[in-house]
DNA sequence: ACCTGAACACCGTTCAAGT
DNA sequence: ACCTGAACACCGTTCAAGT
């Protein structure tokens, strides 16, 4: 054996990135192993590490994969006023977890170190929002402005998190929401009026 | 070999419980394994079946404790007015993920289904605060203060854990301390407004 | 009634050997 | 130059066998 030639590395590793992929979503990161991926594509275990270093990079990979997505997400909502527009941001932030929870949940956990190139991809992901902050109050300082966005959207995933983890069925997806929503509006709302007073 | 009866179980138990969280403190959740327990504890792998029905029993119980100690920490945080209880909670809160972070960032992670029990834990975890949106405005109903109590602890909690994921060093705490200052200020002071306007 | 430790069915990773 | 598949060092879990 050995030697099939059949496929072209970049192609192994289009094939292993989307077989890996599928096992995610349909059964979650804990489905997911090499051999399971290896038997998908038709090829054996000694081929993922032809494409990839380790589990650790092929996920990565995914998730970088994922965060890609999840951006794209965001810089579909169509643009409005800030306060609408942040709120917006969360609702689709929400609606994107809830819809690939497995995948999405994914993205922060880490057992390795985090290589630049991904802390850099999940910058992207409050950049939109920050833009909005430094709109909200233009006298302020971007320093105050890129904290209060960190701040808020952290909050924005924590909320997803911990409702998602609980009851991830569309039953109580809306109580999410309107928790999601009500964050992003008292807190604006308060923060605007703090900046006021001083 | 066999039949030693130097501990009770529950003896057993105890020992099984302090050497995992040892182990978890200092190197993680992915180095606790049935095999280094037992090998800690000075019992072989079977033993550790006799105490817990399996892995992730064990680990609820660590969680259990873990939950227990942190509502400890909560419930030392002396009075004072709403807002800046709050606040104060917010702070504790953060100061013990950041101390005990192996042990905190495994409450929330669910391989296996949530018994009731320990929902109910983590629910205390919330009631605290929930009490305070009760006082923070009296006439608003019980149900939309614990919205706003849950949809700010959420909120809370991601910054702690996106920020202590990112960078666990005491250095940059103080950061995190103010983004969840900010968070927990700013929600309330809209919070109340958005209340008043109605 | 405890406790052992071999056995089972898995992991991720490596690498000599084949074409 | 690819690709295999056996080998290695691990997992969690079970359970017949020992005292």
């Amino acid at each position: 054996m050995a030697r099939r030639n059949k496929h072209s590395l970049d192609e192994i590793r289009e094939m292993v990135l989307d077989a890996a992929k599928i096992i995610i979503t349909n059964e979650g990161y804990s489905a997911l192993t090499v051999r399971r991926i290896a038997m998908e594509i038709g090829y054996t275990v000694g081929s993922i590490y032809m494409v990839f270093a380790n589990m650790a990079d092929l996920v990565m990979h995914i998730n970088a994969s994922t965060v890609d997505d999840l951006t794209e997400q965001l810089r579909q909502v169509p643009d409005c006023v800030p306060e609408q527009y942040i709120a917006e941001l969360a609702k689709a932030y929400l609606k994107f977890a809830g819809r690939n929870f497995n995948r999405w949940s994914m993205i922060f956990v880490r057992d390795t170190e985090i290589p630049e190139w991904y802390q850099e991809k999940i910058r992207q992901l409050f950049s939109p929002v920050e833009a909005q902050f430094a709109q909200l109050a233009p006298s302020c300082s971007a320093q105050q402005g890129k904290q209060a966005a960190q701040a808020l959207w952290s909050g924005v995933h924590g909320i997803c998190i911990l409702s998602l983890t609980r009851e991830p069925d569309a039953a109580g997806i809306k109580d999410v929401e309107d928790a999601v929503v009500l964050l992003v509006k008292s807190f604006i709302g308060g923060w605007v009026r703090t900046l006021a007073d001083t």
